[in-house]
DNA sequence: GATAATTTGTGACCTATATCACATCAATGC
DNA sequence: GCATTGATGTGATATAGGTCACAAATTATC
C-alpha cells in the first residue's frame, strides 16, 4: 500500500528510499467501514487523507437539507475539508465511506514539518493544489455553461471508473442535477 | 506600486528590502488599456499577473458562443489561465481590462527560480493557491446550492468594491444568470 | 458636445429541470 | 433467508430562469 503513496510523489518528485522512509513518517494509517464517517460538518478537521483503498465522499448540506457533492476520491486521490483543515476551522463538509477504505493521512503540522525536512514535499504539495485549482476552475466553467446531458458525458469521459462504483443518484448529486433528470437522460 | 505586493507577499511571509529587491527582480511591469486583452483563447499563457490598478476579468467563451466569466481581479489580486500557465498550453480562456491597469507579471520560469532563490516564496505561492482552493470549492457549492438571489446576495457581500466598478451585466455573467434576471432580482 | 456604444429595465413567452408520487428492483444486514 | 434500506424508472405537474424584443437611460469616444 506504501508503494501507491511513493508512486504518487514520484509522479512529480523523485525519492530516495532514505526520503520515502522520512515521508512515511510523519503519515499514520487509517483503515474505515462503508457509510463511517472521517470528517463531520462543525467538527475540526485534523488530516488531509490519501486513499489507498475504496472510496469516499466530500459533501455539503445546504439549509434546505439538501446534499450537494463536492468531489469523491479513490485510490491514488486526497481528500479532506479544504477550508477547516488549512484554516484550522470547523468543518461546513461531511467526507464518508462508500466502501470499506485504507487512507494514509496526515496532519498539518507534519505536512508543515515535512516541508522543512524535505523541500521537495513542499513542491509536490504546490503542484497538486495546482492540479487541484485548475480541475476546479473546469468544473466551475462545466456547470455555467454546459446542461445535464453535457455534464453527464463529461463526467463518463473524465472518471469512467467511477460510474461502475457510485449509484446515479451521487452522481447526479455531484453534477447538481436531481436523480429524476439524470435517470432520464441515461438512456 | 511595489508597495502593493510587497505587502501582499508579507501578509504571508516577511521580507527584508534586499530579499524584495530580488523578488522584484523577477517581475516585469506591464501596463494595459481598457478592453485590451492580456491572454487570448487559442494562445501561450507566458504570464501570471498581480495587478496592482486596474480591474481586468477573464472569461470563456462556450461553444454557442456565450461569455461566461470565471474571475474577475482588481488591485492586490493574482490572475492568469491557470491551466494554460501551468500546464505550459493554449489558453481556453481569454483575459482583457475593464478598466486601464497595470500588473506586475512573472513567467513559469522565473516564478521557478525565484523559489529556489529565495524558499519562502515557494511557501507564499503555496499558501496562495490553497486560499485559492477553497475559494473555488465555495464557489462550486454556491453555485450547486444556492439560487439566483442568493448567489447575487453572497457576490455584494464577499465582493463589495466590485458592486460599484462592474456593469450588472458582467456581474450576471459571473454568477451564470442571465443579466435579465438579475436585473428583474436587484429591486 | 454630438454620436455611437453600452447598459439597464421590462413585457411576453418558452423550456430545462425540479418536485412529488408511485412502483419495481437490487443490495445489505442480521 | 427475510426484512429493511437504498436505487432506479417514469408519469404528471410546477417553476425558476432563459430567450427575444424593444425602449430608455447612461457612459464612452473622437
Amino acid at each position: 500500500m506504501e508503494e501507491i503513496l511513493r508512486q504518487q510523489i514520484e509522479k512529480i518528485v523523485p525519492l530516495t528510499d532514505d526520503e520515502f522512509r522520512l515521508v512515511l513518517s510523519h503519515f499514520s494509517v487509517g483503515n474505515y467501514k462503508k457509510h463511517q464517517y472521517i470528517v463531520q460538518q462543525e467538527n475540526p478537521v485534523p488530516y488531509v487523507h490519501f486513499v489507498v483503498k475504496g472510496l469516499l465522499k466530500s459533501f455539503y448540506i445546504d439549509k434546505s437539507g439538501k446534499s450537494h457533492i463536492l468531489q469523491f476520491a479513490m485510490e491514488d486521490w486526497w481528500i479532506t475539508d479544504n477550508q477547516g483543515f488549512y484554516k484550522e476551522e470547523n468543518a461546513t463538509l461531511n467526507i464518508d465511506c462508500l466502501e470499506d477504505a485504507q487512507t494514509y493521512y496526515i496532519t498539518l503540522e507534519n505536512r508543515d514539518q515535512l516541508c522543512v525536512a524535505l523541500l521537495k514535499m513542499e513542491f509536490f504539495f504546490l503542484q497538486k493544489m495546482t492540479a487541484g485549482n485548475i480541475a476546479l476552475q473546469n468544473r466551475i466553467l462545466s456547470l455555467m455553461s454546459k446542461n445535464s446531458e453535457e455534464r453527464y458525458i463529461q463526467f463518463i469521459q473524465l472518471y469512467p471508473d467511477l460510474i461502475h462504483r457510485i449509484p446515479k443518484t451521487l452522481i447526479a448529486s455531484y453534477l447538481g442535477i436531481s436523480r429524476e433528470t439524470l435517470s432520464r437522460l441515461s438512456h
